[in-house]
DNA sequence: CGTTACATGTAACGTCCGTTACATGATGAC
DNA sequence: GTCATCATGTAACGGACGTTACATGTAACG
């Protein structure tokens, strides 16, 4: 049985998905999810308590999600380059706008560290650890993971901007092309 | 002689350079800039045209800077691959905060276009084409431009977020030596 | 000197903000 | 049935916001 805070998390987990965190205010927000001001400052303390809360919610989603990811490797599927099935599971419909706000957040921490890092310790996916784990360990040297990494975040943000996916997975699909033809990583060298 | 507007104006742009735009307000801005909220209105109508003008004076001054750069390659320089000869201006301590704040306008136009996107269109460098326009025509693909463009942002946000201007670097270099390397590009297949 | 245009100060308007005080339903325990 | 606990409604607080009304200073020009 849920809760009714636990349902209330659901309805502003999606308001927040489609409004951003920049501009958030709760007098809009409990209008849209059906309570008032008053009852969101009574379930999470404060504003400041809500968007801790939820964004905890956000990245408790995120993280099932991507263990669901992992799990069906097990299985006869054909395997595919590790930054391939990360692109694709972050461009998913049910994960893309956690990646939208979490990028957004990302970027408020860089120009106003005072309102808003605090959210962004708790919510470090720890992207970078994560693409580096999932790369071959013979080429698991920090510039390549960073330009890995870098490749996934400026492709998604050209997403963003464009909602082009075809052209961004396939500027995806050039970049694993070309760093498998690349004469450093090939083993005749 | 600099009249007391175009004071105002580069006393403006150096204040949003510091603080970002989600959290602008007038009151703080005019006491940081030595005048007042009434003045502010008085010279630019309203808080959107001031922004409008401050966007488009930050966006001359990039394009001035940028004009700079290309200046002196008719001079005997050795030449530089044109994608790192833009990675060091972009990142030099001048022009750094300017992307700094174009990225997180970019940004808050992606969550919350009716209110950002209409300062988009006139700042919009036109990245992409910029970086189409560099790069040699025989690789002038639609998915390389992309690559390379995500390659530019991508990095460039992990500086922001870093501040190691040392590995992001290192992580261009990498990309640049393995784009060399790579078969599809090289003129023996 | 008077006029005109630009520049500036003071104070307020109405609105929204996060938050709180206070009262009151609902629900289950004893 | 009473009592405690959770939940909720109404209304307001103090403050910040963008903006405006109104008066005043300043300076160049006739």
């Amino acid at each position: 049985m849920m809760t009714r805070k636990e349902a209330l998390v659901d309805s502003i987990v999606a308001y927040l998905l489609e409004h951003g965190l920049a501009d958030l205010s709760l007098r809009p927000l409990a209008a849209a999810t059906g309570t008032s001001a008053r009852l969101l400052i009574y379930h999470f303390e404060s504003k400041e308590g809500l968007l801790t809360e939820i964004l905890e919610a956000m990245q408790a989603r995120l993280r099932q999600s991507f263990a669901r990811l992992l799990e069906p490797q097990a299985g006869g599927k054909q395997p595919q380059p590790p930054l391939k099935l990360l692109w694709h599971w972050a461009i998913a419909d049910a994960n893309y706008p956690y990646f939208k706000l979490l990028y957004e957040l990302q970027i408020l921490a860089i120009q106003n560290p005072e309102a808003y890092a605090q959210y962004l310790q708790r919510n470090a996916l720890n992207w970078s650890d994560l693409i580096l784990s999932i790369i071959p360990a013979p080429r698991r040297d920090p510039a390549f993971a960073t330009l890995c990494g870098a490749v996934f975040d400026g492709l998604f943000l050209e997403l963003m901007g464009t909602g082009d996916r075809k052209r961004t997975t396939q500027a995806l699909d050039r970049f694993i092309r070309i760093v498998g033809d690349a004469r450093a990583f090939r083993a005749d060298t």
